[in-house]
RNA sequence: GGCGGAGUAGCUCAGUUGGUUAGAGCAGCGGAAUCAUAAUCCGCGUGUCGGGGGUUCAAGUCCCUCCUCCGCUACCA
């Protein structure tokens, strides 16, 4: 049996994620854990809230709560939206657990003995007002170089010049408003990547099959200008993991805390120690080390392009770094951005779809499909509500639903809901047979192969197979003449049932389990022999009709939430 | 500016190492069927493969050049 270890990008705790946040990573990575599990291979699927960061203590302050406070009620939230949507984490941890709090000092420690920490002392800009040191893009001024009035500290909005908040004039905090400001002079520790941009590169050069996107961003980042920089990993703030040496004090880092993209990759360790103390698993080292077992695993990460660089550098460098025997990623499947009705998805200005908001008006099973059989794999996608409509009504409902209906429905008229018995399979049932047994090892591979659409490709061409059988074999014709006949392609047809739901899981699993109970059974088992696998429902099994699988989207909720959607979240 | 991705049928997209008349789904048109959520099935595509130039017996596929869109560009995460 082989075992996957699969991580999605750990969401940001700072308020709920859009659907474009959802299937650039958490969303691809429960399809693969769904099938995995259920091809009987061992898995461990980790998610995580990111929890630290300036934008987590600004949010924390605007909603008039401890920061601390704020993250543990967002968790609440986001998990209990995860779980709203299927993502079927074996856990679902939190950046800021104690576990993770160890870990990165752990491995701090352990990067110093390394010779791979170095104190630097740099200038940062300091905002009296708001008590704090400001991260460069919290400070807008004009632009020296456009005169653009709204310039961020890091970058011209307007003419896309790379700044310094020097170099702006008239800057002042985007928090306060305040203009009492100062570049002040502060230590921090940098992780010096650049020792082993060499290791990385080769690394990274022999990965095979891994995207394009994927090591194209990592080659960018080792070679681009002057090769991979070294980077701050501490923070000047209260909320994060405080600067430490492992147990013991960091001497002159008092009083600071690690960069959230330091200790964020690190929860995927301690989210598997979270894991096991919430009392669900009992090793966690087995996953993790590779001198405890986990030499065998498969580690497969999920991510948007946004996040590569960490991925594919920063974090390697921390486990490589240690010379501890951690388990290092073996996959990284990364995904381009995923558009809304002509534009961006926009948190800040609440355009497009929300988490919360999809499932408000449709079944998690609706957003799976559309997402899933459309996820920006090869270049950015858009998602339209004209298209939602019209892929969910068709594939969904007439192809799937439907085809579930017209056999569950023939049979209750003509047999009762009891798998009838009698007849002989013929040609037309091998050919299908045969179809089918060629769509599904096609299927197996583009799955294995995280080929997300492809996938969904092939799925959608085996339901349309129990269509067009349906059709060729006509059982309502043959019924007439020789209702023994009859009864062996109904037989056949409530049996695909079943074969669907099994193969159809990983990516609508509520409609798989509404199929499998109306077929009165448990029998999840991957079809190997997909002859074996249609004999599964004998004759005589009691089987019930079950609800409309998939209502229609019609036109005029399309409209209606088409404009809901277009403006500000309310 | 630099780097990366993309530009293929009305729409969404496939097109392996260059090789038969460039494909799929949707939409559209025609037909069959009437079990079913008016659901299904079958048939129908003369597309300057973004423009131009080049290499080759042969280019959507390789090279050069130009155009358009998108992303990243290291202190947001």
């Amino acid at each position: 049996m082989a075992r996957y270890l699969i991580t999605s990008a750990i969401p940001y705790i700072n308020g709920i994620k859009h659907l474009g946040n959802l299937v650039g990573s958490q969303l691809p990575a429960d399809l693969f854990a769904r099938y995995q599990r259920g091809r009987g291979n061992e898995v461990l699927f980790l998610c995580a809230t990111d929890e630290h960061g300036t934008p987590a203590e600004l949010a924390a302050a605007k909603a008039g709560k401890p920061v601390a406070e704020y993250c543990a009620e967002m968790w609440e939230v986001q998990a209990r939206i995860a779980d709203g949507f299927g993502l079927s984490f074996d856990h679902f941890g939190r950046s800021s657990s104690e576990q993770n709090r160890k870990l990165t000092q752990h491995f701090a420690a352990r990067l110093d003995d390394a010779g791979l920490i170095r104190e630097v002392s740099e200038k940062q800009m300091y905002s009296h007002a708001d008590g704090r040191f400001l991260p460069d893009r919290y400070i807008e001024g004009t632009c020296p170089n456009c005169g653009f009035d709204s310039a961020r500290g890091d970058q011209c909005d307007n003419c896309t010049k790379q700044l310094d908040p020097v170099d702006l004039i008239n800057p002042h905090s985007t928090i306060s408003g305040s203009t009492d400001l100062e570049m002040r002079e502060t230590k921090h520790l940098y992780l010096a990547q650049s020792q082993m941009k060499d290791e990385l590169e080769q690394w990274i050069d022999t990965r095979e099959g891994w995207p394009v996107l994927t090591t194209s961003i990592a080659k960018k980042w080792l070679n681009d200008g002057d090769g991979l920089q070294d980077r701050g990993i501490t923070r000047d703030l209260d909320w994060g993991v405080p600067v430490m040496k492992g147990d013991a004090p960091w001497p002159g880092m008092e009083g600071k805390v690690f960069y959230v993209w330091f200790d964020a990759p690190i929860e995927y360790i301690a989210c598997a120690q979270e894991w096991v103390d919430a009392g669900k698993g009992d090793d966690w080292a087995r996953w993790w080390r590779t001198d405890k077992g986990a030499d065998d695993v498969t580690y497969v990460q999920f991510m948007g392009k946004d996040n590569v660089p960490f991925h594919t550098l920063s974090f390697p460098v921390t486990i490589l770094g240690s010379k501890e025997p951690w388990k290092l990623v073996d996959y990284i499947k990364s995904f381009n951005y995923l558009n809304y009705d002509g534009g961006q998805f926009s948190t800040s200005r609440g355009r497009g779809v929300f988490m919360d908001q999809a499932l408000d008006i449709l079944p998690a099973d609706y957003w799976r499909w559309w997402l899933l059989s459309h996820a920006p794999e090869s270049s950015d996608a858009e998602f339209t509500w004209d298209n939602f409509q019209a892929t969910v009504n068709k594939d969904l409902a007439d192809v799937l639903g439907n085809f579930v209906s017209r056999i569950t429905k023939f049979c209750r008229s003509k047999f009762g809901e009891v798998v009838p018995e009698g007849g002989t399979q013929g040609e037309a049932e091998a050919a299908l047979l045969a179809e089918l047994t060629t769509r599904v090892r096609a299927y197996e591979g583009f799955m294995q192969a995280m080929e997300v659409r492809k996938s969904a490709q092939e799925l959608r061409a085996i339901w349309a197979a129990g269509n067009e059988y349906l059709q060729a074999a006509a059982p309502w014709t043959t019924f007439k003449e020789n209702p023994e006949q009859a009864a062996m392609q109904v037989r056949l047809g409530l049996n695909l049932i079943r074969l669907y739901a099994v193969l159809s899981a990983p990516f609508i699993p509520e409609a798989s389990a509404r199929m499998l109970s109306a077929m009165n059974t448990l029998d999840m088992e991957w079809p190997g022999d997909i002859d074996a696998a249609l004999a599964a429902l004998p004759a005589g099994h009691a089987f019930t009709v079950p609800d409309v699988l998939f209502a229609k989207i019609t036109d005029d909720q399309r409209e209606d939430w088409q404009a809901r959607f277009a403006g500000v979240r309310t």
